[in-house]
DNA sequence: CACTAAAGCGGAGGCGCCTCCGTTTATTAC
DNA sequence: GTAATAAACGGAGGCGCCTCCGCTTTAGTG
């Protein structure tokens, strides 16, 4: 019934936590890891014994590291947004910026999928501490944000749009009911999207290319 | 993930649903009674093993009459809510009429207790039925609008005020933080609107005693 | 009353949660 | 290198959840 405060600050100083041992690293890392896949795999609420178990740690270990469910849900999803952060970057140096901008928006949409499953769980703790995902969501339309302005500039999508009129078409990923077919919808809502950012590129940019 | 929506269903036909056999039907009133007074005394996490052992049935027939934790949870809480309003009525009979108002206005803190613990358990239900809620306060207020007006009629309390007024000078109970002295405090915020209302008992009522 | 079908019972068993503490391992100091 | 110590490990064990199904009881029928 009570939550716990420990929770922010350890998230809020995650960066500089005394220094781990080795092995102590090593494992929580590799728990985090493999929590992620299973929860992808299994839904949120999969056995955490499993998780210890395909971690190859007993679960006295988990317990240590992740005190409560939460905990380990709440790392695994900022890993996630970082992960989808990062691909930005990765993705604008080896395609042209249309093609980076489509695949980073498909796998935006896994990340809400997780999104979805870990709200669920996080419900109790995010009343108590809601900076997660302002925090999160910050740092990803940020992400977005760079590779629209990227595709707009060389001309590859068409210049009288921006991000945050993207973020609002992507709007119906996020409330879309949960159903069976939700991600196939979600990809084919990306495709559609993409030909109308695609339709009449290079054209009415603000900046015609310098 | 999926709420049935059996629970509506259920909880609508109560009165008319399939006569249970008589042992049946004895050991159904046996666990509501006792999961009563299990969560009223351990909060609403009690072990339903608990429960049934003290109802003297096995674990099987809690689970058969109440197929989730959230089933029995809301068939107490309307329990509860019965009693409250029923309670008005023999209250009244049995005192001065500002003392019935009184006396329910303390078990009414009580009401609101449980009323909070269930409605953090019950979370998940009420988004998809949150026909319980509303049901039941309409049936609450109604008790309270009872009580009011008769301690009104008859001098008792002052006639400038109706029933709403007294459910928003209660309101202060249901938003007050969940601290251990919450109930002391709100027992106190009873006496406290009681000799507001007392003060001047007799003058201003719309109608005088007839 | 006896008989039968249907309804209901109950607890064993499998699984997951979480804690506790004896054992192991990394690190530090020499 | 070794020793000392703090940090971390891991799994046994206790408890609760929930299902499943062989056994018991009730209600109906003649």
């Amino acid at each position: 019934m009570a939550v716990e405060p420990s929770v922010i600050a350890e998230t809020k100083n995650a960066v500089e936590t005394k220094r781990l041992r080795a092995d102590a690293q090593r494992n929580r890392d590799r728990l985090v890891e493999v929590a992620a896949a299973v929860f992808a795999e299994r839904g949120i609420d999969a056995s955490l014994e499993e998780i210890a178990r395909r971690a190859g740690v007993g679960i006295g270990t988990l317990y240590r590291h992740f005190p409560t469910r939460e905990h380990l849900v709440e790392v695994v999803y900022r890993r996630e947004a970082e992960g989808l952060c990062a691909a930005a970057g990765e993705l604008a140096e080896k395609h042209p910026s249309d093609v980076a901008l489509e695949q980073w928006m498909q796998r935006f949409v896994d990340y809400i999928a997780t999104k979805r499953g870990l709200a669920t769980s996080l419900r109790i703790l995010l009343t108590t501490n809601s900076t997660l995902f302002s925090d999160t969501s910050g740092r990803v339309s940020q992400a977005l944000r760079q590779l629209v302005e990227a595709a707009v500039a060389d001309g590859t999508i068409r210049g009288d749009v921006d991000a945050s009129d993207v973020l609002h078409a992507l709007s119906g990923i996020y409330s879309a009911p949960d159903t069976p077919e939700w991600r196939d919808r979600s990809r084919r809502l990306v495709k559609l999207l993409m030909d109308g950012l695609r339709f009449g590129a290079g054209k009415g940019a603000k900046k015609a290319g310098e």
